[in-house]
RNA sequence: UGGGGUAUCGCCAAGCGGUAAGGCAAUGGAUUCUGAUUCCAUCAUGCGCAGGUUCGAAUCCUGCUACCCUAGCCA
């Protein structure tokens, strides 16, 4: 059992009880099982984490299932991105299985129900078989077909998988009870007609085994221990032990855990509506920065190890919660603060000008790569008379506890030297065209200056050498309006153009950089051109000075 | 409750009869050539509510309350 592999008390305590009473003797195997309908989110993060890390602490094994029951809503498309989403993260699956290789032996298992009279064909309607259910509050009726002899059931059943019936109008049904108080036990449907063409079968078949028979059994062949599924899985538990234990053919059969889903404030986490915003166009793709998808946060620059610390961290209980963003963004910051370098680069330029400074002339300024991180060591950059800094570093009329620059005041320019502002040079409109500045040679950094200190550092670039770059600016899509209701963020993307210093130029796509006093950025893979670099938004920094 | 779940700090979350871990957020302070980082301090006489058992209860019992899931031939 490795130390270094965090898994939740929840799955833990079920766990080491199973071990002393040796249920599966010393065995741990888990699964994911995602249906190829669409992208992973963060969600599938958490269970992702949960199981391939359970297997991992207890030397077990964890199989990669697709759950591919349901030809109609899935698609091989899909296939791709979920292992590469789930290597990125840093797993590796033991088996990569599919549900629909089992479609023989689940077949087998439905004909052994109908032997023993534990399952039927039915012919009612999708409205009939409403009406029959019954409602929470009252029991159902009994099917009218609920007790065909078996040779009945056995010759139906195989015309219904040798396609001599429509879509709709027959199922194979568990004959279980009609009075039950959990509706999932009111003589479920386990098979259901669809003419379609399945990814992985072709047209072998025609019929389809349902989520709650498949499950189990797919769960059964393979060995599995330890079954997790999310919360609203719950009601579904007796029917699938009752499966396993009707068919009798597994001696150690696997048990359901459920655990509470994922949410995360300012976050959509269904994949219906992420299917909607891809699908409408309001986003970009599955992989638009913007969406907690995992493609999405891999463009967005988040790191497998800041996504695996969130799921570390999160915990795992059958409480409903919603986590904070905060945490997460949390863990992106405290991840990349200790592997990414630093870049001065103005968003919203404003000219100085340092009077003082020789026209002609100009420095190679050496800078540190990382405050943090010395061993990256230093690069040059250009300082010259002509400079740019922030428009948030800079206040004509300053509030009070302000501390950068402002007429009258000193501050550092970070690697270089104390610069003063002297004079706010106006356009005729009334802005500022250029702020005069002077600054003070013995100051120079690196030089061992400790005459006076100032209470200000701030970033600058060069205007001469100064690349131009596009920086674009995240807000979350779910955002609340006036009457605190979630609504999608019209503006949830802005795009900045920015100055940026020549190192800039050398960053290769993927590459993340902290943005000196920004945040966090990445070059965009998809965007950035040769002859345009696009950097994303990862995570701003905890906090800066905010002016009310 | 028809049935099934869940309630511990603003948000997650340990705790399993011996007197409330931790993280995020927040707040104060120290250091800082990033108002970042780091560091230190503060942050539940209280565990949904009301009773009971016990020397002792977040943990056991009883009764309430709130919220979530559930009536697909989706998963």
């Amino acid at each position: 059992m490795s130390e270094e592999i965090k898994v939740s008390n929840f799955i833990h305590n079920i766990i080491d009880k199973d071990l002393e009473s040796q249920k599966y003797g010393d065995k741990v195997h888990t699964r994911f099982p995602p249906e190829p309908n669409g992208y992973l989110h963060i969600g599938h993060a958490k269970s992702i984490c949960l199981n391939f890390s359970t297997a991992a602490k207890y030397g077990g094994m964890c199989n990669l299932r697709y759950d591919d029951t349901n030809p109609v809503k899935e698609d091989i498309e899909y296939v791709d991105s979920i292992e590469e989403d789930v290597k990125w993260l840093g797993f590796q699956w033991d088996n990569r299985l599919w549900a629909s290789d089992y479609f023989d032996e689940m077949y087998d298992c439905a004909v052994q129900l109908i032997k023993e009279g534990k399952a039927f064909v039915c012919d009612l309607s999708f409205e009939e078989m409403r009406e029959y259910r019954g409602t929470l509050k009252e029991p159902g009726k009994e099917s009218p077909y609920r007790n065909r002899t078996v040779e009945e059931n056995l010759k139906l059943f195989e015309e219904m998988k040798d396609g001599k019936y429509e879509d709709g109008s027959k199922v194979l049904r568990a004959k279980i009870n009609m009075a039950s108080p959990n509706m999932n036990m009111r003589d479920p449907v386990i098979y259901r007609i669809a003419h379609a063409s399945h990814h992985n079968t072709g047209d072998k078949w025609c019929i389809y085994p349902m989520y709650d028979f498949a499950h189990p059994i797919e769960d059964a062949i393979e060995g599995i221990t330890h079954s997790i599924c999310t919360l609203e899985f719950e009601d579904h538990r007796p029917l699938y032990d009752w499966t396993i234990n009707e068919l009798g053919r597994w001696q150690t059969p696997p048990q359901q855990i459920e655990f509470a889903r994922l949410n995360i404030t300012n976050t959509v986490m269904s994949k219906r509506h992420l299917k909607a915003l891809v699908d409408d166009g309001f986003v970009d793709g599955w992989d638009d920065p913007r969406m907690p998808t995992i493609a999405g946060l891999r463009r967005r620059g988040y790191t497998p190890e800041a996504i695996r610390d969130f799921c570390d961290r999160i915990g795992v209980s059958k409480a409903n919660s919603l986590v904070d963003v905060s945490l997460l963004e949390h863990c992106v910051r405290e991840d990349l603060q200790d592997k990414v370098q630093s870049r001065n680069v103005i968003f919203d330029p404003i000219k100085v000008v340092i009077t003082n400074y020789d026209e002609n002339m100009s420095e190679e300024m050496e800078m540190e790569n990382s405050r943090n991180l010395p061993e990256l060591g230093n690069r040059m950059v250009p300082f010259s008379r002509e400079l740019y800094v922030d428009g948030a570093d800079f206040m004509e009329v300053p509030v009070k506890k302000y501390f950068r620059l402002f007429k009258g005041n000193e501050v550092r320019f970070k690697g270089a030297y104390f610069i003063t502002c002297n004079d706010i040079i106006k356009n005729e409109d009334g802005t500022i065209k250029e702020l005069h500045c002077t600054y003070d040679e013995a100051t120079r950094s690196g030089s061992g200056f400790e005459g006076r200190k100032v209470k200000g550092t701030i970033h600058w670039v060069d205007a001469k050498t100064a690349v131009k770059i596009k920086v674009r600016e995240y807000d979350y899509l779910m955002v609340e309006d006036e009457n605190g209701e979630n609504i999608l963020n019209p503006n949830s993307v802005k795009e900045i153009e920015c100055y940026a210093e020549p190192a800039i130029g050398e960053a290769s796509q993927g590459e993340r950089y902290q943005f000196f006093r920004h945040g966090y950025y990445i070059a965009d893979s998809k965007l950035s051109t040769e002859n345009e670099k696009v950097f994303n938004s990862i995570v701003g920094l905890k906090s800066s000075f905010k002016v009310k």
